[in-house]
DNA sequence: CCGGATCCGTTTCGATACTG
DNA sequence: CAGTATCGAAACGGATCCGG
């Protein structure tokens, strides 16, 4: 049974918040996943493996379950369909919401990205506003949680 | 020759804020890198090796030579001792500081680390003025560039 | 079909020894 | 002191297989 990371031989690192922080979601994928749940309002196991950009199977369960240990999200199996998980963060996922716009914000301004300048914008400017929204809409389960709601807006949470 | 990461295959990711930034720092290594720079003012290899805790000298290495080569920080040999280097953080490795602020409160706040409280509330208080005085002292290049200063504080930087 | 688990070749890491 | 060289051990990525 070799998932991919042997849980017992993790490097425990010293108390600090960064370290910690970095033993949850210090890879290159765990932040992704969790960018998904929070940005772009996905929910189950396929739409991360089409959309985080190239994650493998065995590598994707590994960091759902990781995550789910680390209690940043929450699985569970839906009602009508047994087979199909439902993941949705937990609390303490969405507390990490500031950090996720501090990083969209930065990552906007310094990598040219194809990120929206004008959703880029209002997040900068209206941070607050954009946190206490999001923070509502989680509470709700409403499945867009990041992003204010623009007039024609469509799939703009593909760029972030 | 074998550093450690064959930059020629690094996988290229869409351009999305997010996917992009962990081009840059989405591996265990790089953040505490460049915490350190932020929140403790270190500056040599030594530093960062005895600081991070049980970085590779080899890793280490690496993870410097691409963080420089991504612009976030800059290298130079020390006047006095052409062996030494100085390692500085550019301006998009100073704008990275509120990423860094939130990632310190979140994690203060949902992983119990040893990081003094009142610290972290303080930053959580005052973002702005906290922002705005590692902006300062950035400029100003002072070395110890994150915490406010506290009267009888110390080594607090360890903490965090 | 969906959500994984298993197998396996390749890449990266980590520890340590070594060098200018 | 600031790295580089080497090498075994993990982790990754891709493909395939499987239970519900």
């Amino acid at each position: 049974m070799a998932g991919v990371v042997d849980e017992t031989k993790r490097k425990r690192r010293s108390g600090c918040p960064v370290s910690v922080s970095l033993e949850i979601f210090g890879d290159r994928w765990s932040l992704l996943i969790l960018r998904d749940l929070m940005v772009r309002g996905y929910r189950t196991f396929k739409e991360f493996e089409q959309a985080g950009e190239g994650i493998a199977t065995n590598v994707l369960a590994d960091r759902l379950r990781r995550l789910e240990g680390a209690g940043m999200l929450t699985r569970k199996m839906e009602d009508s369909d047994g087979r199909r998980g439902i993941y949705r963060l937990t609390e303490k996922g969405i507390d990490l919401a500031p950090v996720m716009l501090e990083l969209l914000v930065w990552g906007a301004r310094h990598e040219q990205t194809g990120a929206p300048c004008g959703v880029i914008d209002h997040m900068a400017t209206n941070r607050e506003a954009v946190l206490k929204e999001v923070r509502r809409r989680w509470e709700e389960q409403d499945p867009t949680p990041f992003l204010p709601r623009f007039q024609g807006s469509g799939l703009k949470t593909q760029k972030l």
